[in-house]
DNA sequence: TCGATATTTCCACGATCATGGAAACATGGA
DNA sequence: TCCATGTTTCCATGATCGTGGAAATATCGA
């Protein structure tokens, strides 16, 4: 994953109301809601829900299936994980150690690529 | 951690700049950088540097520690490890087979709490 | 003390973003 | 076919963000 892609991610997810359609669609599984249900259980007026789906799908956040005349969103499990990997790499990357113990972030044993160090 | 505080971390995360900064300094490990040490590696001017630093450190993503005329900048692991925790922990509480295999996701197969083992 | 260096704060500019009303675009049913 | 319903697009508004020059602040060495 670029650089570019993960601030793409990031950015759609950096945002109280999409956070919040995110997460109910995580909470919701595979199966996903339709948007009406989305913007009922949140609150939100049509237009503004568009428009916030539409950039989390354009971040691979989620997805769109249409049934009929409903559009039933899910989250997009594969590309959030791709993002939580682009940074647990670069967490892990540097120095096991440093890693909170018992994260998701889990410690490299053998550290290759030596990173310099940086007297203070 | 709540909705609030993750949109700060990954609004702090969801910017080219900071983003690039942030990994930097996530490699560098414990000892960090200076300041300077930052704004010539990326060619930053040091106002922007200052600015988006702030930005980060507001978020718990990094901290900062005076050495004379030094400032050097290291990453928050365990605020970083928090954000992390915090987008995992929803993924999961849905369905743990949802979350793609091998992934930082990991299924809850009981209610646990078992933070620990990561797909290698 | 003074000057050099490191970093931050102040400020103002242009750019991008979030919102929702209204209209347009689908789809299914009668 | 026409109508009702679900969703998106268009558009205008106000708000927030990213940037860097200039000045201010802090620390060290002489």
């Amino acid at each position: 994953m670029e650089q570019k892609t993960a601030v793409l991610a990031l950015a759609a997810l950096a945002q109280e109301t999409r956070l919040g359609v995110f997460r109910l669609l995580v909470q919701q599984g595979e199966s996903g809601l339709a948007a009406g249900e989305i913007a009922a259980a949140l609150g939100l007026a049509p237009a503004t829900l568009s428009f916030h789906l539409k950039e989390l799908a354009h971040a691979r956040l989620v997805r769109s299936r249409q049934d009929g005349r409903f559009i039933y969103y899910a989250a997009d499990y594969a590309g959030m994980n791709q993002l939580l990997a682009f940074l647990t790499e670069n967490c892990c990357a540097a120095d096991g150690a440093a890693c909170a113990p018992g994260s998701v972030c889990a410690p490299v044993t053998k550290p290759r690529n030596a990173s310099r160090k940086v007297k203070p």
